[in-house]
DNA sequence: CCGCGGGAGGAAAACGCTTGACCCCCTCGC
DNA sequence: GCGAGGGGGTCAAGCGTTTTCCTCCCGCGG
């Protein structure tokens, strides 16, 4: 183990200056001079230096810590949490911050948490993922003036007195819907609808609003709406469903990859190939587009952004509360362009 | 806004006792007389004061927090680390601290990261997942006198001079084996087999080893096991060649849920009965395993504990290294058994 | 030659908490 | 009645930083 020992007084000793000089030299180094600067770095770096981030919090009366509510795992189970956690801590590492997880059993029980590392100077904020239509968590966090940014807005979002910020949803599965017109597809499908979260309600919309834009009926297109849950055997079973109707889409638009990639085990095992006979969209660009020979299209959302925009807010707490909506991409792949 | 005050001193002069009385109150409760304890819990709670956990980290030079390298979302895509990592916040906050997160592109920078937090007092050591045969970062941590415990064990494990965690993989795949012996079946095949990690390693020797048990065919074992990666493609695709083979399997044990899932999906297109036709099996007791109508059956890691040794280990930092292997459980559900 | 300005570094306080030593006073026993 | 003992509480000394003055010294101009 090492001497894990060397504060500022051991290096201002080893350097010939005083402790307040060290500090200086770390915090305003251009009010020391050269010489002297060198000096002390040299004394840093023989004494392995580092500076404590305790003691400098406490002095400072900053946290230097970020708090995460980590969402369930069986409440999600989707990879692209995994991405945007890992973009979450790399925001924060950008800010000279540290992601800190906190897990949720009953309300009360977080709010205890969070209160704790709030007011116990330890976190500046929180971050909360996966928020609902009407969140018991956000609103308890305002109420009990804790400071956090929501990824993902509320059902009556645009008034709530809280910072959010979310890719663009509605817009992303309009690049979908646009991608496949383009592509020459006029019958198409979109499976996946639900109405757990306001994102899930804005892809939808996003879904009828391409349509409306593009001429295709509405009712045709009321009719390719396929509602179910978001794993890999409800996407299986919906392109089945789609594919038997009396006007089978030619193009299939998923909420998720794994319903798409459930739609393109469906289309194989039909002997159909996806991008060719039947073209298929994911969301969220995760591993799963990647499915064997075939890769699938897919929204991309903008997570690193996302994260820096939630990391900023949380740190610079903004007078009015700002709603950030980031525009996603789309990754073209063979599902819908065999060329791809 | 909350006046985020509200010192020792604070609720001190409020309960007209010593600042060292109220944090009497707190540390050691059974030292200060049952009615100025009451005097000072009511101050407290009139003031809604909260330990500042930094101060207090400061004064006892102990730091709160645990980290965790975060390990790149690309190279896991499985769900389990993400149970994992939400039982290992857990354990955390069962021990008084939090989970600190950290991520890692080069080695170098995570080095310096690793050493600013540790060095710098704010965490009390790390945990690391997903090792590999020989992990650099491992190695380095140790070089650099860093404590951590590792989720794994490397090639060399035995004799590694660190502490490290893991369920059981061999015992696991075994139990796999003898579930599917027990139910009367003697042709059993084994995919995605590995050496990317000892772990895998050890998934491979629990078939050989139980098949060895059981009188199977050492040789019709060998040629039943299947090299592959993780992926839902990969499990379809090695389910098509089993069945395809000479001596198709009536059970096949996969190494990760993906790929029981990818072998439900072969089984089915083919019109197979899942558990009553050819059994398979999974491990990880993901989400996955519910694939619509069918279960699959699937071996659990002790996660909970696991995580709990690991953070144990953190703490505590036993003076000899300690190797922890957790027995894991069997899950059984209709993808074996059609009556479960 | 003297005074002033400014650049460079130092003294000390403070951040909020813990803890071992110490002190006071009440009670009990002789 | 007085000393010992002990329960209940306080003193003071930090933990390692940062930061606000302050001092010191040097050089320059008058």
């Amino acid at each position: 183990m090492g001497e894990r020992k060397a504060s500022m007084a051991d290096v201002a000793d080893r350097a010939g200056v005083s402790v307040m000089t060290v500090s200086n030299v770390i915090n305003r180094p251009e009010v020391v001079a050269e010489a002297t600067r060198e000096k002390v770095h040299a004394a840093m770096r023989e004494l392995r230096y580092r500076n404590n981030l305790v003691a400098r919090s406490l002095r400072l009366a900053r946290p230097r810590q970020i708090g995460y509510v980590l969402p369930a795992p069986d409440a999600v189970g989707n990879p692209y949490m995994d991405v945007f956690l890992h973009d979450l801590a790399t925001a924060c590492q950008a800010a000279d911050r540290n992601l800190t997880l906190i897990t949720q059993q009953d309300l009360e029980t977080l709010m205890t948490a969070c209160e704790d590392l709030y007011f116990g100077q330890s976190v500046a904020g929180f971050v909360v993922s996966n928020v609902g239509s009407e969140d018991d968590r956000l609103l308890e966090l305002h109420r009990r003036g804790i400071p956090f940014a929501a990824y993902g807005r509320t059902g009556a979002a645009f008034d709530a007195p809280w910072s959010w910020a979310e890719g663009d949803a509605a817009l992303g599965v309009s690049m979908a819907v646009d991608h496949l017109v383009e592509r020459g597809h006029r019958e198409i499908a979109f499976v996946g609808a639900n109405r757990a979260s306001e994102t899930m309600v804005q892809r939808e919309i996003g879904y009828r609003d391409a349509c409306a834009r593009h001429g295709l009926a509405a009712s045709a297109a009321d009719a390719r709406i396929v509602h179910c849950r978001s794993d890999l055997a409800a996407g299986v079973r919906a392109a089945a469903a789609l594919l038997d109707a009396d006007a089978p889409p030619t193009a299939i638009v998923c909420k998720a990859d794994t319903l798409a990639a459930g739609a393109v085990i469906t289309l194989q095992a039909r002997g159909l190939v996806p991008g060719r006979d039947v073209a298929v969209t994911g969301y969220d660009d995760t591993p799963l587009t990647e499915f064997g020979t075939v890769g699938i299209t897919s929204v991309r959302q903008a997570s690193a952004a996302i994260a820096a925009n939630l990391v900023r807010l949380v740190v610079d707490q903004p007078e009015t509360p700002e709603r950030v909506l980031l525009p996603p991409s789309l990754t073209v792949r063979s599902s819908t362009d065999p060329a791809a």
